[in-house]
Order: structure tokens, then C-alpha cells, then sequence
DNA sequence: CATAAAGTTTAGCCTTGGCTAAACTTATTA
DNA sequence: TAATAAGTTTAGCCAAGGCTAAACTTTATG
């Protein structure tokens, strides 16, 4: 019944590298979710999207561009490049497992929807594998 | 079975303050696991626990002392205070629970490790609870 | 018990991801 | 179409959480 967990000394991550992939990977959902619903995505939607100024967004689309992610020209719109929408759909179809997991687990949907937005970035492969056949066995 | 999921601008955490409460309980966990184990903590045993510089654990050690949830001199031991020990306690169970969910759904100890370390803060009440009649029923 | 080794703190640097204010561009509208 | 409004970027700030190197304290050893 208890099965103590071990110790865990330094399974943890190399904080700085993965804080800024979590970033880019929030960015492309955001955009991808944001170009299926009203068609194109520009700065002052990621704002809202994300509830920070206009000159973080500015920032961070910033950095995409440097990471091959998305593609704008100064004050257009803004696309994703064949990674980015390849790294959206990856992040989509995590988050869906994951959020479909929560549900069938009993967790209200309002609930589900914040948890699955936080944890989507700390679950493993192997994980959401067994996320996956509960979801197909329920 | 698609449930599709709704989008969810917004629901994103004030960032700077819940990464850093992240990092207290992290810290405060792994003090009482290292007391437990070796019956008293120092920067270094920290250091090694996180993989980070000795100058690290000090600066954020500081913080934790500032936040009382540590009580240390100079050079000397580091203990939790009394909110410090309830924190651990509160982030030991929430871990506990998480880590038996995980294994009883079938992931393997050494994932589950170390997914529930990086999940551990992202998880509601309600999800935690349902995760526990989980491990119950089964 | 003096000196070397080990451990801790401090100083100063870097990057990330926030912010506001100001400058600049695009869109609207009188 | 000129003037205003709305949107975007830039500049410059801040805090968190990393780092190394140097100073300082504690512990161990010859």
C-alpha cells in the first residue's frame, strides 16, 4: 500500500533549458489554437492568450523566430513554420491525452483544463502511454 | 471520446511567484528527506541533491530564511522551522500520492520518480484527491 | 597546534521572462 | 487625406535562479 518512493537527487533537469522550451512550446499551442479559431494570430492576441504585455509577447515571439518556430515579418502577422506547427501538434496531442485522462479520471472539466496546462510539460513518454490505454479502456 | 478540450486563455499563473514557490517547496522536501536519512543538512548535501553550485544553495537558502521556512547561522546546519516541516509535510503527501497513482497505473518506479517530481506543483486538490480514491480502489 | 583541506558565503556576472514608457507603424474615421 | 486611435516594437528596468572566483570559516591531519 505505501511503496515508499526513493530519493531523488538530481533527476532534476537543467532548469534554465527546459524552463525556455516549456515558453516556445506554450507559444506554438497558443498560435496553433489561435490560427483555428480566428484564422490569424498577431501580437495583441498572444496578450490576451497569456495575460502579459504587449512587449513580452514581442519579446518572446522574438525568440521563437530565432528558434525556427514561427515566422513574421515588423508588424504582420505571425505563422508557424512546418517545425513549428509539427512541435504544436506534438504538444496538442499531449495535452489532449492528458486532459482526456483527467476527465475520465473524475476531474471537472475547469479543473482539468488548468491541471493539464500546467503538468503537460513534466510527463514522460511513458506516462502518457498509460494515459492513453486508460482512456481507450474507459 | 474526443472531448475536445476549450482554449484557455488566462488561466496561466502569475509566473514569477508560483516558480518561486516551486522552488521553497523543492527545497523544503528535500531538507526533510536529507534530515530523515542523515539526521542533519548542509549546503553541501543540497548542492548534491539539486546538482547546483554551493553558491546556489546559499542564495536560496537565504530565501527560504526569509520566507521562515528555514532557520540556519552562519557555516552551520540548516533546519525547518515549524511551518517549514508542515510545508514538507503537505508537499511529501502530495508527492506520495502522486507517485503511487503513477506506479499503480502502470508507470515504472524510476519514471515515476521522476515524472512526479516535475508534476507535484501542478496539480489541483480535486485532481490529487481523485488520484487518491484511485490508489484505494485499487 | 599549525597548516592544509573542505565547506560556506559573498561578489559579481548571465539569461529568462516579466514590466512600463516612449517611439514607431498601421488602421480608422471625420 | 490628415489626424487620431490602435497596435507593435524598442529601450531600459527588475527579480529569480543559475554560474565562477575569491574570501572566509570550520574541520582534519602531520
Amino acid at each position: 500500500m505505501k511503496s515508499t518512493r526513493s530519493s531523488s537527487p538530481q533527476l532534476f533537469k537543467t532548469t534554465q533549458s527546459r524552463k525556455s522550451i516549456e515558453l516556445l512550446e506554450d507559444y506554438v499551442e497558443a498560435i496553433d489554437e489561435i490560427l483555428n479559431t480566428k484564422g490569424s494570430v498577431k501580437n495583441v492576441d498572444l496578450c490576451k492568450y497569456f495575460g502579459v504585455s504587449n512587449a513580452t509577447v514581442s519579446k518572446n515571439i522574438k525568440r521563437l523566430i530565432k528558434a525556427k518556430l514561427v515566422e513574421s515579418e515588423k508588424y504582420k502577422n505571425i505563422f508557424l513554420t512546418s517545425s513549428g506547427k509539427k512541435l504544436a501538434e506534438q504538444s496538442n496531442t499531449r495535452h489532449e491525452i492528458l486532459f482526456n485522462f483527467l476527465t475520465k479520471l473524475g476531474v471537472p472539466r475547469k479543473i482539468a483544463e488548468i491541471d493539464s496546462e500546467g503538468m503537460e510539460h513534466h510527463i514522460s513518454k511513458e506516462t502518457l502511454n498509460m494515459m492513453k490505454k486508460f482512456n481507450n479502456a474507459n
